[in-house]
RNA sequence: GGGGGGUUUCCCGAGCGGUCAAAGGGGUCAGACUGUAAAUCUGAUGGCAAUGCCUUCGCAGGUUCGAAUCCUGCACCCCCCA
């Protein structure tokens, strides 16, 4: 499937799950699905130098376009060259809208079927963000792919809440996409509908009326339990257009990507490998380790034995003691760790797709992640 | 030698008759984190057979129904005058 200069290529579905593997073509280089993307929300992914983040096997990265045209302006941004330029990253970008921002932010939001109006979290001074001014921010900030402004919600929530949301998010969609004037730019619709797996239908539906080059399945990991996302994703994948990258926003843990592998998703985003990283968890085969805890005082081994980051150079003593300690290598190390654990992560899939074993692939995954959520409850249980 | 100030739970430090196992901070321990207002936030932190009991505020006595808080003596520390 072709769209301006963006082409999407399934390359193999395997023959036991909806699990694809497939190539989407960028102006700024093609990337090989099921990938996820590190969040630089501010043109930063936290703590990670360029030539680090392109160590992990990162192929395409995430801004925000809200947070960017708040400080510095995307004017600014723009002209510095554009985003790519600004931040150093020459691969793919994709920027968010603003969208999550209406969730994330909802004490200083307000909206109206025009636009959402925030105060700005930084001085307080009014801006509004149109679904057309979303993609102006986009097209200034020149990210290879944009997304839709779209009106998110916490779930679970009143029916009458999610549906209003959702309706709204599908004209702002079309009005993002009557705005969108950058032929190098795809813009990606978000399907909403909350936990109604007829809703998410319906929005899918009037996106793919819309013939865009990526949908996206939003609006999800925003307080609902993780077998409700499960559900939604059954409902909701299969209704989008099977010759579109499949793009699942703000999600998530491990285990998460790899259920949402299975059901057909090809693109993630999450801040969880960078934030919980600076927070001292470390993301392995064995589930994640809290390095700060006491246990690791004297423990000499690495995170991971057969991780090739920086990191796994070191003692998971000595990362227990940056923490402790507070010195800033501490972060920086295991948002690098996290980040290659996601990556290769990703790798093992695609190459587990193609030989049509991500199913065996996922629950050896699982039951290694669970292996450790038992021995830990062993140690907290009475005795 | 004379005068003044001080000694509080792991540390710093508030408390100056009951509502005190004792504010606040630090440290320590544990937890949370899903399109980043997050290198952030939350909880625990004397002991125990624990909706209660026991021990604790330099040490030893005393006053009082009741003392970390008042009195006496002692120990140690700091400041000023000799």
């Amino acid at each position: 499937m072709a769209h301006g200069s963006f082409r999407f290529t399934l390359l193999h579905t395997d023959a036991h799950c909806r699990a694809r593997r497939s190539r989407f073509h960028t102006p700024h280089g093609a990337v090989e699905l099921p990938t996820f993307m590190p969040v630089a929300t501010l043109a930063s992914v936290k703590g990670l130098q360029i030539d680090a983040i392109r160590a992990t096997g990162t192929q395409m990265v995430l801004g925000n376009a809200y947070h960017l045209a708040l400080r510095p302006g995307e004017k600014v941004v723009e002209n510095l060259g554009g985003l790519h330029r600004f931040m150093g990253w020459h691969g793919p970008i994709l920027t968010d809208s603003g969208g999550f921002q209406i969730f994330s932010l909802a004490q200083c939001t307000r909206i109206t079927e025009s636009h959402a109006t925030f105060r700005s979290h930084i001085d307080g001074h009014e801006l509004q963000v149109s679904p057309e001014r979303a993609v102006e921010i986009q097209e200034s900030l020149g990210s290879d792919i944009a997304m839709v402004l779209d009106h998110v919600v916490a779930l679970p929530n009143e029916s009458d809440v999610v549906r209003e949301a959702t309706e709204r998010s599908v004209r702002w969609a079309r009005r993002c996409r009557d705005a969108a004037r950058r032929e190098d730019q795809a813009l990606f619709g978000i399907v909403q509908g909350g936990l109604d797996p007829e809703l998410r239908q319906w929005c899918a539906e009037q996106l793919t009326e819309l013939d865009m080059p990526g949908y996206a399945v939003g609006g999800l990991s925003v307080g609902e339990p993780p077998a409700e996302m499960y559900r939604i994703l059954d409902a909701t994948v299969p209704a989008l257009p099977a010759d579109r990258p499949r793009y699942l926003m703000g999600v998530g843990r491990p285990q998460d990507l790899l259920e949402a592998i299975r059901r057909g998703i090809d693109l993630f985003d999450c801040v969880m490998p960078t934030r919980n990283g600076r927070n001292a968890l470390a993301f392995t085969d064995q589930g994640p380790l809290r390095l700060r805890n006491l246990q690791y005082q004297h423990d000499d081994r690495p995170l991971e034995t057969t991780c090739p980051c920086p990191a796994c150079r070191h003692s998971r003593a000595y990362l227990r003691h940056l923490f402790v300690s507070r010195e800033m290598l501490g972060p920086i190390l295991l948002s690098l760790h996290n980040v290659t654990y996601y990556q290769r992560l990703m790798t093992d899939a695609r190459q587990a797709i193609v030989e049509d074993r991500f199913e065996s692939f996922y629950a050896r995954k699982m039951q290694g992640w669970q292996s450790v959520a038992t021995t830990c409850a062993k140690q907290r249980g009475p005795a």
